[in-house]
DNA sequence: GAAATTTATTAGACTGATCTAAAAATGAGG
DNA sequence: CCTCATTTTTAGATCAGTCTAATAAATTTC
């Protein structure tokens, strides 16, 4: 006997965080190698080489030496399973017990590997099942199915008028200057000219304000959708006006 | 440089869990022996005395060979911490996720380690400061004051009217069965006699139902409070009509 | 395509929390 | 006060996760 093993596999949380990585590497479309799962997870590289042979054998992923890592079809449900997780407490975090946006990862990333499958149904049901979290991340549902997401970055966006769709970095700085300036999800802004090689990037947020500058790097992990209407026109949007305004909970202090 | 350590001091949830246990059986008023804390933690004895060791050293306890621990000033200062985030966190996810009293210990004792403190004083304004948990315990509050209780407990409780006060037993099974039998914080019920040394102990609980029977340890877990009217009285508690309809002697079957 | 550079693996060690088995204190009874 | 049972501590190991330093494979560069 020897296809035995079905369901119930519980692991370590450190074993919980190597599959993040190495699934968010993967999403990236990058190869995840010893030594770029070690930066992400700010441990040595012999530490990953280590873990990573103990994963393949306890079947959550493929590992091919001086190659890199690739989740097996359990990894990958395991992986997606605390994805889930994660976005669900930062969404419950943020509506519930008012917290900001660039607070919730933080908490999130030590709750997820501590509530019970209960506590994260029942905050789903809370609430009413959504589909993303506070930046604007799409949550895995129960089954581990997951929205195809082909948002364009900003950094490759050519001028004209955007929807922001999510914002992937949870520097808590970082965050908290975009919320200053008024980005978050679904700010509308427009963009005169395409991100440069070097140097900021000029972008109006609709909220009326100043422009905005944005370095490359910081280009990178914003998100966007276009609109169907042209970088400065009056009223257009049939969904109302300067709607956002909600969301986004201050505290903060 | 000697006297400088004075807050932040962060110690892993296993350190968190062994100081838990040292109040536990401090509060009982015994002796925090090697046996009784390895026995409460279901680990070796040996395992005990190292740790001990360590603690001692780390300032959070007293400990003398063959005799046992005594939480210090700062140890204690931790234990009640946890104490209060364990039960404010059962009464959060009591009031706020619908768990059920029997459901709430078990993922409480996973999160109290879990949750940062910004979590905790958001879940205590969202209850309102509570000042007792699902099973009647009291909250410590933020700054560390405990309530006094001196309840007294079912199985020293002469015959008469008493309300539930608290129930200190996290088994599952046990308190699924008092709630079947109606039996919870605040239930009026009264008593016949006096608990026996051995054999079933005859409760009636106002809730109308049959007597239900007790065994001495169950009866240990339970503490009441006695409530002004004798058992077998018409009209008098001002605090309620009808009251204990407390004839009902014995007969009924 | 050989040398230089980068990336990855091996080797050896450490820390924290745990265990088992053996030795030593403690304390009760005679 | 001596012996026996009980409780506690010591000794020696294990396991998971980590590190550093040394070595080896892969890749890039000239």
């Amino acid at each position: 006997m020897a296809a035995e093993s079905q369901r119930k596999a519980t692991v370590s949380s450190t074993v919980e965080d190597y599959l993040k990585v190495v699934l968010k590497i993967e999403d990236m479309k990058q190869r995840a190698s010893t030594s770029r799962v070690a930066r992400h997870l700010e441990v040595a590289d012999a530490t990953v080489t280590d873990m990573l042979r103990k994963l393949k054998k306890a079947g959550l992923l493929e590992y091919k030496p001086y190659y890199g890592a690739t989740l097996t079809r359990e990894g990958r449900r395991m992986a997606v399973r605390i994805l889930r997780r994660h976005r669900l407490l930062e969404m419950f975090l943020h509506q519930v017990l008012g917290y900001g946006w660039e607070q919730v990862h933080q908490e999130a990333e030590r709750l997820e590997h501590a509530v019970s499958d209960l506590f994260i149904s029942r905050i789903d049901a809370l609430l009413d099942f959504p589909s993303q979290d506070p930046h604007g991340e799409a949550i895995p549902d129960a089954r581990g199915f997951r929205q195809v997401e082909d948002d364009l970055c900003l950094a490759e966006a050519e001028p004209g008028s955007y929807s922001v769709r999510k914002v992937t970095n949870s520097d808590p700085e970082f965050l908290a200057y975009l919320d200053r300036v008024g980005l978050r999800p679904a700010t509308r802004l427009s963009l005169q000219e395409k991100a440069p090689f070097q140097g900021p990037l000029k972008l109006l947020p609709e909220s009326g304000r100043e422009p905005v500058y944005l370095g490359l790097e910081a280009c990178r992990s914003i998100f966007v959708l276009p609109r169907k209407d042209r970088p400065p026109a009056s009223a257009s949007a049939p969904d109302g006006p300067a709607s956002r305004e909600a969301g986004t909970r201050g505290s903060r202090k």
